[in-house]
DNA sequence: AACGCCGTTCATCAATACCGAACAGGGAGT
DNA sequence: ACTCCCTGTTCGGTATTGATGAACGGCGTT
């Protein structure tokens, strides 16, 4: 492990977490190394643009290298490129919102956000990242993780967001269980009140989840008794067609049950 | 300058560049460093999530924790978050798409997109990295910079990116010097055939450019003599609005002209 | 006017990151 | 089926290089 890097990541994480701009010595206290060493790093770390000193302050920021690489990534994700035109059609064919989003640390990134047609004001969500456990997407792709690492999620940190959040082990158990009964996932304003949301797992040519794709949407709207069990085959089929887009075997998922 | 986080940075942008992924050694060859240090390397920003290794080739590609700094670069950017409600007013008044960028590196960054209100299916642009010269934006914000920066942008590479681009510096210069005159600037199919632009810059607390916001659309609507002016009045005037939100003084961008 | 805080610089020292050479696995070509 | 070559990976020694404490200059506050 590269030793200076990892610092540098520490520093560009804690300016995320942190309020706009954090100063030397603030910083070098939170991550626990000598000021000069922190400054050393930023200075490189600004010299490719991946911070921005503040005029004014002399404090940093986050610079906007860091987008560049993040649009990089985006546009290199094959789930993402592959899941657009999908997205779209789901959205189109629902008259709801479709987010489509990988696992990454014990939370859910999302990676592309079909809007809601003809709606109204929205606010882009794509790179947004939400605590694995609060919604459809998270336990869509977390039922069929290999077993270890779903135990390793359901022993670790639980957050809640919103009261409807569930934080307990045992209920989340049966649901991913459930989860892999039905083949897709519900959440109910465990992660914004008033919103519901509904989503499958994608495989990928090995036959593991590389991601999920579900309807976000008002609860009134996805969860009524006629309109929830269309919208749950609708994303379902649709994320087993993006499966297969993928190179998914068709049987994909099964496997994970154990 | 830490030559490991300067190592790891030109990794990252090199994979950004490259296609999907990179395998250990060419990605060496491609900085000029010892195999195993692209190695370790890559094994520490794998820890940290910024980068992925395909399981199948063992290659590796970006990874999601860019696009989370990417994200709290944006939600962190003064310019950005203030420009949100001007953009959604302005797309609103003129029906076009909006887009608030900042400089980077010879190029525009675009970060925020306002969609074109009712419209069809739009591509997100928010990410997007362009040639400075070949978009209003880049031009608006250009000609409000320091006489030496602006020369140094000059002097450098003009990229083109249609037929219509200009590479030209002499046009660039007079150019420039109009916007100054005017307020704004125009682009004429020079970074998308058939769209074009009219942006102006915007001005922080110090009275200098951290960026623009313009119009983008197909050029028959935007650039019609019927709405071309229209439409260049009010981007300006809710550029100037946007700025005096930063705090900018109400004469802002006159010094510049020098 | 003096203080304290901050970002910045410098020179010293040792940790540490770099590298050459060697290993293990896979695929392609015979 | 075997070989060869290429890949990603590991190892240990060397000196490069990055970390550090102490000191500087600017700023806002007291």
């Amino acid at each position: 492990m590269v030793q200076a890097v990892h610092r540098a990541m520490h520093v560009l994480r804690e300016l995320a977490t942190a309020t706009p701009r954090l100063g030397v010595t603030e910083l070098a206290d939170r991550i626990g190394v000598a000021k000069p060493t922190v400054h050393a790093l930023l200075r490189t770390l600004e010299a490719e643009g991946m911070v921005v000193q503040h005029r004014e302050t002399g404090k940093y920021q986050l610079g906007p290298g860091l987008v560049v690489l993040g649009n990089a990534y985006l546009d290199s994700h094959e789930l993402r490129t592959r899941a657009v035109t999908w997205a779209d059609l789901l959205a189109t064919q629902t008259g709801a919102a479709v987010w489509v989003g990988v696992f990454t640390d014990r939370h859910i990134l999302v990676v592309h956000h079909a809007f809601r047609p003809g709606g109204s004001v929205q606010v882009l969500e794509t790179g947004a990242s939400l605590p694995w456990n609060t919604c459809a997407l998270g336990k869509a792709i977390a039922a069929f993780l290999p077993a270890e690492r779903r135990e390793e999620l359901l022993a670790g940190e639980l957050l809640r967001v919103t009261g409807a959040s569930i934080d307990d082990p045992a209920r989340l158990v049966t649901q991913l269980d459930r989860v892999r009964e039905t083949g897709y996932a519900l959440d109910d304003q465990e992660l914004t009140l008033g919103d519901a949301g509904i989503a499958a797992p994608v495989f990928d040519r090995s036959g593991e989840v590389v991601g999920g794709l579900g309807l976000v949407g008002p609860v009134e709207r996805l969860l009524a008794d006629s309109a929830r069990q269309e919208c749950a085959i609708a994303v379902r089929e649709v994320a087993r067609s993006l499966s297969r887009d993928l190179g998914a075997p068709r049987n994909a998922g099964l496997r994970a049950c154990s």
